[in-house]
This record gives structure tokens, sequence and C-alpha cells, in this order.
DNA sequence: TGTGATAAGTTCACGGTCTGAACTAATCAT
DNA sequence: ATGATTAGTTCAGACCGTGAACTTATCACA
């Protein structure tokens, strides 16, 4: 039953009204009566409750601003030393850090291009710490928190339950490890799946759906689900674990010790592979020039791709699906493949037909997210409001 | 991001709280201090909101009884003449009715066997009107609300996107259908899927697991899935169709225009012809003699079933498996089977073990279930407490 | 039979919160 | 200058939960 556990008091009142004045700002700059529209909230609320953020520091005004008619209005702008957010991603063949202020705009940015592959914890945990001090802000503004972003399964304690292209990652609280590598409390790291938090950056992109899955194709395939523009993590977190779903039961061996995952079949790897293509940007060229080879491949990967994604829309029921990571490169010619077998496999694909479309987030979506998820939880209801 | 669109103000406080006191009571009596202690408010605070519910004869006080030493306390219970709820299930084989107290307790209930499949839509409309005639309260208390369970998928609006059993409820309204044909207001009827508001009945028995995804084994094959002890109903509520997925490419040919559903080797339908029994109580009576036909049967049936749940736990992230509808009442020749398989196929397996257990809810939960989505939404935060 | 311990329930001043209306401030058009 | 217009502030009013003091009711024991 809906959990009614926990009494409602008016200091709630007030968290849940500042963050609501907080993040219309953020959003979109206004003067107090334009935030005041926004929200529903009085014009006497609002002017105390920006009073307030002023005075935290979070907000500041502009002078003010003739609008043709009327006393001018002092536009709201975030504090410029307000708290910032930094987002960190370990993949297999790059790590790469962002810094972003509540707004999610870019502050800082860093990526280093490296096989992790082998690469024992100690040094895994070492390169994200690196990455985390090359965004680390001078000034001597707070860090809200710092999100993590993995290619494995992620519990919600932030325990790695399973990497199988980060193998020695298996076990790890990665929370804790970087926690204390960092010196910073545990509880200001979040971690998760890097697909669920590349989800998360498109669901912060302009004019994102509230509904969609976001299927990253990195060397793993991951899926980050969001439902009524909310991330769905499921019961542990380990919700949408795409890549090593079995489209054939007796498929290609897998490095998870099943067989038939998809991500043999349209995998990172598995495209180079068997279109003969050595880096992704041969592929993306072979493709644009039209080589019937890395067509064909394509649309044999497509047609993987959409079997798993007709099972996942059927039990989630969701109505499109976005590619990102390599498939945003290669979206024409992966796109109609993965959406004909969506068209052909979903339930209810004749009353409301399955969409696909490329991502709009670029290849720091992960690390966009991760830090994203940082503000998100910064502003939630209940939260101290920093 | 998470929604922050309304502002909270006082009296949503003072709703929700009184929602969460009301809860307690309903969930088990208790002094006014057992309260305050179970939900956190003061004593001063429930006070006032029990003399608000008690004056709007939705508690009643019982007669002090000691306790052994102090003051003795005054048990507060459900008001005999609170609102109740009703509950309707139109199902391929029968139609049933229940009304229900706030608690869930059944206070009537009815049931009448037929089969629907050929009916139209006005007499199967028709059917729904008699059950719930026949389970309304003949002394004047207020009805919070219907819920209609229905096999097929039902969108949030209510109507029915597909029902392959059902043909002739395709496209209709049947909120609106159900609502006009009782002369009752529209946003008084809840319709939902079968399977969805069964998994909310086992939700409400004692002991729940609070994530499960609850396999509704009729004529139909259907999964509610419960995720942090709510139900998740995806984008537009048509989430956890089971019964469709294709466990194999050029499988059987179904009802739904598809082939290889589940439905066709595991359905109840599937599980008579290819047991030879007559009937379900044949069927179970032949398990209980250890029949090879039977117990065979069951085997492959939850090996097929076992399959498609497999790929449900991977995506949704869920750790048990509850068997309901007729898998309940085979559920020592079907549960090994599918427990089997799940261990097999379940990415997640080796760190957690998926659970597989019999229903512990009866042939009416899923009317059961529709009763208590109505209390719930009446109980939500921001509803006006009826 | 009375006294004290114990626990239930009530009362009330207080601080915090939003609302709504009145009010002040600042600019532009005429 | 004057009036229209819009931004922002002030303040009384109502509501709500808190916490502490207080009242009520029972039992155990003397």
């Amino acid at each position: 039953m809906t959990e009614h556990r926990v009494p409602a008091r008016q200091a709630g009142v007030r968290s849940h009204n500042l963050a609501l004045v907080l993040w219309s700002v953020v959003r979109s700059t206004g003067s107090r009566a334009d935030v005041a529209a926004r929200t529903g909230l009085t014009k006497a609320a609002v002017s105390s409750m920006v009073d307030e953020l002023i005075e935290r520091k979070l907000l500041v005004e502009d002078s003010p601003m003739s609008n043709g008619r009327g006393r001018p209005s002092k536009l709201l702008r975030l504090h410029p030393m307000a708290p910032v957010a930094i987002g960190v991603e370990l993949n297999v063949d790059y790590v790469a850090a962002v810094r972003t202020d509540l707004a999610g705009r870019e502050l800082a940015t860093h990526r280093i291009e490296l096989d992790d592959r082998r690469l024992a914890r100690a040094d895994l945990i070492r390169h994200l710490v690196v990455a985390w001090r090359a965004v680390r802000p001078a000034a001597p503004v707070t860090v809200l928190g710092t999100g993590v972003a993995l290619p494995g399964i992620v519990g919600r304690d932030g325990t790695v339950w399973r990497a199988p292209n980060l193998p020695s990652l298996s076990g790890v609280n990665v929370a804790n490890s970087v926690a204390t590598a960092l010196r910073i409390p545990k509880r200001s790291v979040i971690v998760d799946n890097e697909a669920n938090l590349a989800a998360l950056a498109e669901l912060h992109a302009p004019d994102a759906e509230r509904d969609f899955v976001y299927v990253s194709g990195e060397i793993g395939v991951g899926a980050g689900i969001v439902i009524g523009g909310e991330l769905f993590r499921g019961a542990a977190g380990l919700a949408g674990e795409l890549g090593h779903v079995s489209i054939a039961a007796d498929g290609r061996a897998c490095g998870c010790g099943g067989c038939g995952c998809v991500e043999q079949y349209a995998g990172q790897d598995a495209l180079l592979a068997a279109s003969g293509c050595p880096t992704v940007e041969a592929l993306v060229e072979a493709i644009r020039a039209g080589r019937p080879a890395a067509t064909l491949t394509l649309a044999h990967a497509g047609a993987a791709l959409g079997t798993a994604l007709a099972g996942m829309l059927n039990i989630v029921d969701v109505p499109t699906v976005v590619l990102g990571g390599v498939y945003s490169r290669v979206f024409e010619a992966i796109g109609p493949a993965v959406e004909a077998e969506l068209q052909r496999r979903v339930l209810a694909a004749d009353a409301r037909r399955p969409t696909v479309r490329a991502s709009r987030t670029g290849t720091d979506a992960a690390v966009q997210g991760a830090a994203a998820s940082v503000v998100q939880r910064g502003l939630a209801v209940g939260s101290m409001l920093f």
C-alpha cells in the first residue's frame, strides 16, 4: 500500500516550496512575479522564499530591467558561487568527468581514452579519483555530491553486483571506495548504471519525452527506463539490464556466462567485428559511404536489438525508444531495423506505434546524468536543501 | 526531473496526516496514544485529528478498556457506517463482485460462472451491473468508488486497448460504460487489468513482500508488478502483459495475431488440452494422483512460463514471483519448473536467487484488489479524504 | 479505604507557514 | 506632470503541529 508512514509537518511545506522556487529559477530565469505565476504560489510567499534563497547564497538578483510598462523586474539567477555537482564515469574504454551547476550546465569537463578491461580495482578507483580532481572547483564553492556512472549492475547502496566488462569491480562497493579515496562523505556519492544515468541526461534535454527507454550502446548494451519523468530503477536498482537479455537460447557464448545475449549481436565490438571496421569512426564512415558490409551488419544488429527491446516494451509499457551511444552515430542504418522489429513484436503496436529516435545528448550523457542525479537528490522533497 | 510542480500548503499537511491517522486505525485498532506512537505524531495532534474523524463518522470510540495500569484507553475502530468500496471482475468464465470496508474486509460477495467469450459488449456491461447490484450496501453508507478488473490491457482512462479473450470489449471505455449504467460518477470508477489488481490484493495480504511479480493464471496469463509496495503500471497502464510475450519466434499461433505466446503453452486452456483433463478440478486431482500426463504437462508449462518470466525479471528487477490463479492450485507441479528456469536465465540469480511461491489469496484476488485500489486512491495524499 | 504510581487524553501558548488584500515603488506613455 | 501599469513588500488572519503542563481514570498496595 502507498506509504503513509511519515507525518507531514509545516517545515516540510517550506522546504518543498523552497525547492520549487529554486528549481523554477534554475530552469529559467525570471522575476519574483514570474516565479509566483509559474509555481502557483502567491507573490508574498515567493518574496519571502527568494529572500531566504538569496540569504543562503543560492540565488542572486540582477539590476532592475524594464519590461516596457510598469515597474521594472529584477531577474533572479543562480548564484555564481552556488553549489555544484560532479559526475564521473568509468567505462570500458574511457574515463570522463564533468562539473555542472544546478541547472546542469557544464562548468568543466575531462575525458581520457584508455582500455580499462584488465585493470585492477585499485587502479580503476584511482582513475576515477584523477578524473574527479580534474573537474573539482577551484573557487571555494561547495560540491553538492558526486555521481558515478559504471557499466554494470549497481545496487542502491553503490555495490556493483555484476560488471561483465569490468570484472575487477564485481562485488565492490564503489560508493565507499570513491568516498574514502576522495575523503568525502559516503552519502554524498551516488553510484548507478551508466545507461540509467544517460537516460537521466536525456530526460533533462530540451523537449524530452516523459516516458522512454534509453538504450546505451557502448562496449556493453544497457537500458535506462524513464516513466512519468522519473528513472525506474526496480526493486534493488538493477532494472533495465538489456545487454544480457537472450534472443537465442543456443546463441553465441557471452562473457557473462550465458549465451545468445544481445550484446553479442549488437554490442559495439560485435558491430566492428561483423563489419570489418577497426574503429567506430571507420564504421560511421563506411555507412556514410554506403558500403554493404556496414549497412547489412547494422540491419542485422538492429533486428537483434529490436527483438530484445520488444520484450522490454511489452513488459514495462513505454512508447518510445531512444538510441544512444554508438547507436546514435549510426542511427540511419540501425534505427529502421529496430523500429520494424518493434512494430512486429510489440503488443500495443497497432494502437500506439512505438517510436525510435536517436539520442539528443552526446558522448558525455552518462556523466551529465550522474551530475544531474546529484542535483535531483539535493532538490528532492525532504532533503535539507543542501 | 522529479515533479515539483505543485506548491505545498498547510491544508495538505492536515489531509496527509488525517489519512495517516485513519489508515493507522484501519490497519489495526488502537488508542490515540498507540496511534501517536505508531505514526510519530504528537498525542495532541492525534487527538485533534481523531476528533475530526469521529465527527466525520469515519471512526468510533469503544468504551474504555483497562490496560492493567494507568488510565484505560479508548480503542478506536472504523465507524460501522464508514464508506465502503466495491470491486467487480469480468473474466472469461465468471463474473464476481465484492464489497469491502476500508480495511479490505469482505462485507459481501457474489460470483457467477458463465462463458463470456462470445457475449456482446452490452451484455458484458449488464453482467457487471448485476454483480455490482448484488453486493451494493443495503444501509445508507456511501460507496467510495468501484474498481473493475478485466482480462485485458486497460489504459489509465479506463479504455480497453486489447482484450484477446473478450474481443467485444476492445476499444470500449469501460469506466464510462459502467458509470453511466450504474448512474454513478465516472471518476469514482477505476478500471484495471485483472492481474494488476490481483497483485494489489496479494500486496495487502499479511506478510506480503514489497517487491514481487504476481502471475495470474486464468484463461489468459497476466502479470502485475509490485515495486516498493506500489503497483507499477508503466507509462499508460499497460505494463506486465505477460501472456503474449513470445517464447518461440515460430511457435503456436495465438488469438492475438502473434505466435509463440506463453499463453499457448501455459494458459489454462493449454494446460487442460495437453493433460487431457476436462476441468481444472480434474487436473488438480490428476496431479494429486501423480498421473504422468498431468505432471509432465505442468513441468513443460512451467518451463515456458519461467522462460518468459526470466526476461521480465531481468528487465524490471524483482526478486520474487508469486503464482496465482490456476497456478496456485497446481503449485507443487509447476513451481519447481518455473524456479529452475529462472535460476538458469535470470542475470542476478547467483547474487540473489529468485524465489517462487504460491499466492496467498484465493479466487477472489482480483475483486479484492479492485476494491483495495479504490480505498488506496481515496486515502492518497491530496485527495479530499472522501 | 485512601494514597501514590502510571498511563491516556486534553488544553494552550508558541512558532512557523501560506494567503489575500492593501500598500509602496518604479517606469512608461501621453 | 499625471495616470496607467506592473513589481515587489507588508501585515493581519487563519491554520497546523509541537511540547509542556494539566486533567482524568485506573490499579496496586498499604
